[in-house]
RNA sequence: GCGGGCGUGGCGGAAUGGUAGACGCCGGGGACUUAAAAUCCCCUGAGCCUUGCUCGUGCGGGUUCGAGUCCCGCCGCCCGCACCA
């Protein structure tokens, strides 16, 4: 039998996901008694469509995955859907279809684009949040932490859009007014469930010490959201007889304090609103808007003057207390004393108001009359112009202010936290019903265990603004759990992070009448590797980390974290492409003529723009369906795990995938090139043969796949050129086995070309011999004062005085010193000599 | 605004404080071919007084025998900011 010419995935690629999957060889066992490694990347929103920064996520999982079960582990690798969420009602005011059928659709469309990725999943355990199988047991988590004390109702602000008469998501905010209706947007308090997350605040910070596998930077990330911080709580007497409670973690500038400033809805603001219309509009203005921080504090700092004054617990001086806009009434008590000569958001106001900026710190004692540089200086310094303070370092007068407030009685330290419960309720259909009943008389009831799921209604109308559960005529009306009288459902829904907090779990366990088995899920947690975007870093992994803790308080679980491992890859690019007139067209629609780009249509010319990520608003995509059909599953993988580091954004390009295209077929010439069979030996190519297995190996355990690739690149080049032998023979087979996790269609072609027995799905990792990993001999670099002059071979572990006479042995070396004196030589073993003259 | 990250040839990138540019893409030259495609081979950071030398990892300083790597100060871009997922 003569080998096809070329390698062709239009046949290879359906073959063998059919093989892979009648044989079943990717189920996970629970029962296995190998070595357990769970891999898992974030299960995508079903929007329709795979998009190709999906691909690269589940490739990197793809890879680990099928590599793990070439070592010898029981693999859980699953997948799932992220099935809940507001495009599937915007689809249906939009086109009409019901949001279960639009996303059921998009389900079965995704599924088939994954499966023609090869992907070494176990579809048996394949989960949508959407139905009723997950989201009824997800409302019994949610009661067993309400009957824990964890859910609580309280009310909070949203955005209001008063013509839709809908709540509207940030994202559908745009500059301050509704996407859809134009209006503008209002805050308005709305009573909601929380989920005590704050509990957890301390846990969640120590707890971060311990993922010692997760990046720096998420962790960071984390612990800055966290936010704890330790700081003195204090009252001010207000010229009104009442009281000011405010919080300040710079209490060692008190003395510095030049007004008092409180959130719009802050008691003191609200009371002052009652008898001051001027103050009604001012905050009325600020609850137009958006709610979100980041607009908050890009907008100008505004302040209204109450005509209160604080007085100052140590001067005695009345500060004006000012409503301002960048207060917020969720951090510590909603109201602050501004010290504008060390805060730059008080330096802000203060000048806008014209209120004093007194410095209080300053670099030494001497410097108390410095003016300040324009700016406020929040850094280290000593204490001055600040009474018994004067002198003490920031620290220590922090210390002395509470000692003082706290022997005085008017203030204490206190532990503040950035984090705040978690908002879970929303006003919208298409999420988890919040499985509690109204009732007149008994007031908010639990549904009892044995009536869940509280399952969605079908039929719902779109049609209309607001809420389709608030409308619908009969699905609200139920009876009280208690006391049996008529009663009404809850119609909030569950925030859809709540879903992805604990589907990690499911996948590991899934019994039809509970949300997990306890046995089996310490069999399958934590995640040995979680895989997801960058943009995940806090929120979903907070929340997932929140909630596997929650479980693990009330008894339920027995893991405190669920991800040992994260990884945070980066996006997929690419370049965009415009028109003359400003229009962007898509990579389909345009052409390269020399060193030009024009349009296919009409050959007019093209601009091209920046490198940024795919978005449909810019056309710079590309389907993974188009370019899997045009090329393979084989050369798209490849291609996603070549070049840029896994971290790093991946710019897709038609000339790399063709690149790859080209590999897939020169690796197939190797492959079903006929062996050679002599016995000759070629030491050089086993050595390299070796050091590749051990070096791809360690790659691809580190995430390293652009390493990987280096590396089979390499050895690949090397097995081509090498004259036929065994040796030669070895390193085909071998490659084989290394490119089988990357490309598994192209390794299954050629394993069973080579008369292999079984699948190289399921074939072992190959050995590595040690002793073909040491080098004998080794380069050295020869410096003179830091530059390179000249490189030597020498033996491996030569000792230092032989490899610096070595060096100074060299015509090179003795000419470029020129008969310098000598002042140092540095050897560094197997690697440097450097000549310091 | 706050928090986090990134920045190296024409491009993607490699490099335990120790030879900067591995590997790939693009480009150039050549072989094969009637020709093309495919394939194979060679070259490819910049400059210069070209046996070699100088410069070069966003910018400006610093530490060190030696800095892409460590420190300080900037600039640019990207991500997150609690109702997008």
């Amino acid at each position: 039998m003569t080998a096809p010419e070329r390698f062709d995935p239009a046949i290879s690629d359906g073959k063998w996901q059919r093989v892979w999957d009648e044989a079943q060889i990717f189920r996970a066992d629970s029962a296995s008694a190998k070595p357990k490694s769970y891999v898992l990347e974030m299960f995508p929103y079903p929007s329709g469509r795979i998009h190709i920064g999906h691909v690269r996520n589940y490739t990197m999982g793809d890879v680990l995955a099928r590599y793990k079960r070439m070592r010898g582990f029981e693999v859980l690798h699953p997948m799932g859907w992220d099935a809940f969420g507001m495009p599937a009602e915007n689809a249906a005011m939009e086109k009409g279809v019901h949001p279960g059928s639009w996303t059921r659709d998009n389900i079965a469309n995704m599924k088939a684009q994954l499966q023609r990725i090869g992907f070494a999943l176990d579809w048996s355990r394949e989960l949508a949040t959407c139905e009723p199988e997950y989201y009824g047991h997800e409302q019994a988590l949610f009661l067993g932490l309400y009957a824990a004390g964890l859910v609580y109702r309280k009310e909070s602000e949203v955005n209001w859009d008063p013509v839709d008469q809908t709540v509207l998501a940030n994202e559908q905010v745009i500059d301050g007014r509704g996407w859809r209706s134009g209006a503008l947007v209002e805050k308005r308090k709305l009573a909601q469930w929380f989920l005590k997350i704050t509990d957890f605040a301390e846990e969640l910070l120590d707890g971060l010490a311990s993922l010692d596998q997760w990046p720096d930077k998420v962790r960071l990330m984390q612990e800055n959201w966290i936010g704890k911080s330790q700081g003195l709580e204090f009252s001010f007497a207000l010229s009104n007889g009442e009281r000011l409670a405010v919080y300040s973690t710079r209490p060692d500038t008190i003395f510095g304090a030049s007004f008092v400033a409180v959130a719009p809805d802050h008691p003191v603001a609200q009371g002052v609103a009652m008898t001051n219309c001027e103050a009604a509009k001012f905050i009325d203005r600020c609850k137009q808007g958006g709610t979100t921080a980041a607009e908050l504090e890009t907008a100008e700092k505004l302040g209204f003057d109450t005509g209160i004054g604080a007085v100052h617990p140590f001067t005695g001086v009345q500060l004006p207390v000012f409503i301002a806009n960048f207060v917020l009434m969720e951090y510590g008590t909603g109201a602050v004393m501004g010290v504008p000569g060390h805060d730059q958001r008080d330096y802000d106001f203060a000048s806008k108001y014209g209120l004093p900026i007194p410095r209080v710190v300053a670099p030494s004692v001497d410097d108390a009359g410095l003016p300040l540089a324009g700016e406020a200086e929040p850094g280290d310094g000593v204490l001055v112009n600040s009474d018994f303070l004067d002198g003490m370092d920031v620290p220590l007068a922090i210390r002395a202010v509470i000692d003082r407030a706290e022997a005085e009685g008017w203030g204490h330290g206190k532990t503040v936290w950035r984090l705040r419960d978690w908002g879970v309720s929303r006003q919208r259909y298409w999420g988890t019903p919040i499985p509690f009943i109204h009732c007149d008389d008994c007031g908010i009831v639990p549904v009892p265990k044995g009536q869940l799921p509280v399952v969605l209604p079908e039929d719902v109308d779109f049609s209309a603004p607001g809420n389709p559960l608030e409308r619908h005529p009969t699905w609200q009306r139920t009876t009280c759990p208690q006391c049996g009288a008529a009663a009404r459902r809850e119609t909030d829904t569950l925030d859809t992070f709540v879903d992805s907090s604990w589907y990690f779990l499911r996948f590991a366990s899934q019994p039809a009448d509970k949300p997990f088995d306890r046995e089996e899920l310490a069999k399958w947690l934590p995640v040995e590797q979680y895989i997801g975007g960058i943009e995940h870093a806090i929120l979903h992994l907070l929340y997932a980390r929140f909630w596997t803790r929650a479980l693990n308080r009330i008894g339920l679980i027995d893991v405190a974290e669920p991800f040992a491992s994260l990884f945070t890859q980066g996006m997929v690019t690419h370049e965009t492409y415009q028109a003359g007139d400003g229009s962007w067209l898509s990579p389909d629609e345009v052409r390269r003529e020399g060193a030009d780009w024009v349009e296919v249509a009409n050959g007019a010319p093209v601009t091209t723009g920046r490198v940024v990520k795919m978005s449909k608003s810019k056309k710079n995509v590309v389907d993974p369906d188009t370019i899997i059909a045009r090329h393979g599953a084989d050369a798209v993988r490849w291609f996603m795990l070549s070049d840029s580091p896994p971290e790093r954004d991946l710019p897709w390009s038609e000339a790399g995938i063709e690149g790859c295209s080209r590999f897939v077929q020169r690796l197939w010439r190797l492959f079903a090139a006929p062996l050679s069979g002599s016995g000759d030996q070629d030491a050089a190519l086993e050595r390299k043969t070796h050091q590749t297995i051990a070096a791809v190996a360690a790659d691809i355990e580190a995430l390293s796949f652009n390493k990987a690739v280096a590396r089979i690149y390499e050895l690949a080049g090397s097995t081509e050129k090498a004259a036929p032998s065994a040796s030669r023979d070895a390193a085909v087979r071998t490659l084989i086995l290394l490119v089988a996790p990357m490309m598994p269609h192209l390794a299954e072609e050629a394993w069973a070309r080579r008369g292999e027995r079984g699948l190289v799905a399921e074939a072992v990792w190959p050995e590595v011999d040690p002793a073909l990993l040491v080098e004998d001999q080794v380069t050295i670099a020869v410096q003179i004062k830091g530059k390179l002059r000249e490189t030597l071979t020498a033996p491996k572990g030569l000792p230092q005085a032989e490899l610096e006479a070595l060096a100074l042995a060299s015509d090179k070396v003795q000419r470029s010193l020129d008969g310098a004196e000598i002042r140092k030589v540095i050897v560094i073993p197997d690697r440097l000599v450097n000549i310091v003259a």
